[in-house]
DNA sequence: TTGCCGGTCAACCTTTCGATGGATGCCTCG
DNA sequence: CGAGGCATCCATCGAAAGGTTGACCGGCAA
């Protein structure tokens, strides 16, 4: 579980300054739950709490905090990996570390791409929570075993990647609406709606559109 | 949001034995911000922590406890209800109040039905959590105003109720199956499959397989 | 350039689904 | 007790979705 980090708390732990970290999630028990977890180290600080992403950003951007914990989704909307690319986009930021519930494909391939160093789930043991700061207040990637699983299996698997159209075609489906419906929206022809779906469906391994609303949302190609 | 409960403070606040507290959840950072939050309260007292649901119903039957604070899902599944039910039907049993992240109906009713005294949200600020907790330990009921708000809903829509027949179709059909293949599973016609979702269909308001798995999601009457 | 891929569309046929209608048994309530 | 409501079951038929084949266009890389 946690054994890539010995090292690092053996370096920073004794007597170099304390790594500044800057939280960054709407529920205030998980705040003061990682507040008291990461201040139980001698080597980390939590400098600061906030549970509003735009007042996150601000603050991060302030300069003072080494690595921010954000989580991604603040009052069931998705604005973490938004302020993630704001935070990370400016010269000299901090390492940014996602700490969030799920684990979904699309969820941690937006983080990444919005320039997280880490990306953690919350379930995880104190210990590797520390161990991930210090990881990332190094400059290197850190990520949960479950995650890298995730990410391992996704390239293993390149057949599983839908086109931006086939996600929208895909998404109408899981809403609901009918082939007629989603051609109506889509501005095209039936014909069309059903040519995607059929290469939705060679995709997916499946021959239904509620099979491959399923195996879609089971592999976080798209929300529910 | 924490209107009713000023009186509970002003009485339990000073003078008698603090209520004692086991929190039950799988999360370590969970149990370390409630812990935080509940001890910052003079007439809180957590005693204890566990994140095994079995330990959870041992350590509450032991004594010495007067509220529990309960999580419904432990490691992806959800047998914090089956917990609650063990804990609340021994005589003189604390006072289980369930602390989940979503507020899903079917959550709510069978953590009701399981004997809780109240239904609490994760993101509750934390004066709502000790507040919660004071009520609960004076054998009243607390419920998060967006758990009140949902239960007043489905009161005002009796037309939501499915059958657990048909919560056993439709949950066949969000996993994907074809009508053939879930008349094969439960060992019944195709026709009789068929009969069945157009009585989904009428209650939930819809005219399609997708859709009614779409608002049957949404609705929390069935897990994905 | 020559493919390949993504997106678009059409015609046809087969399978599945949805709508309608009706049957039985159980329970409750007047 | 009997009427009505509900859940469960079933059959038939038109409508929708799925499968196939074939085609066109634009961008992009070998």
């Amino acid at each position: 579980m946690s054994d890539n980090v010995i090292t690092d708390s053996a370096i920073t732990g004794s007597t170099s300054a304390p790594i500044r970290i800057l939280l960054v999630d709407d529920h205030p028990v998980i705040r003061a739950g990682l507040r008291a977890v990461l201040d139980a180290e001698s080597d980390l600080r939590v400098v600061a709490d906030t549970g509003d992403p735009d007042d996150g950003v601000r603050r991060a951007s302030a300069g003072g905090v080494d690595v921010v914990l954000m989580d991604l989704q603040f009052g069931g909307e998705m604005r973490g990996a938004d302020a993630t690319r704001r935070i990370t986009e400016r010269p000299d930021a901090p390492r940014v570390l996602v700490l969030t519930t799920y684990d979904t494909d699309t969820d941690i391939l937006d983080a990444i791409e919005a320039g997280a160093t880490g990306y953690l789930l919350k379930d995880a043991p104190p210990e590797d929570l520390a161990a991930a700061v210090r990881t990332a207040a190094a400059g290197r990637s850190a990520l949960a075993p479950r995650v890298a699983t995730r990410l391992m299996d996704r390239m293993r698997q390149p057949a599983t990647t839908l086109s931006s159209r086939e996600v929208e075609v895909l998404q109408l489906v899981a809403d609901g609406r009918s082939n007629q419906q989603i051609a109506a929206h889509l501005f095209i022809s039936q014909a069309t709606v059903k040519s995607h779906l059929v290469h939705i469906y060679s995709k997916l391994g499946v021959d239904s559109r509620t099979a491959a609303v399923a195996t879609a949302v089971e592999r976080g190609l798209i929300r529910r």
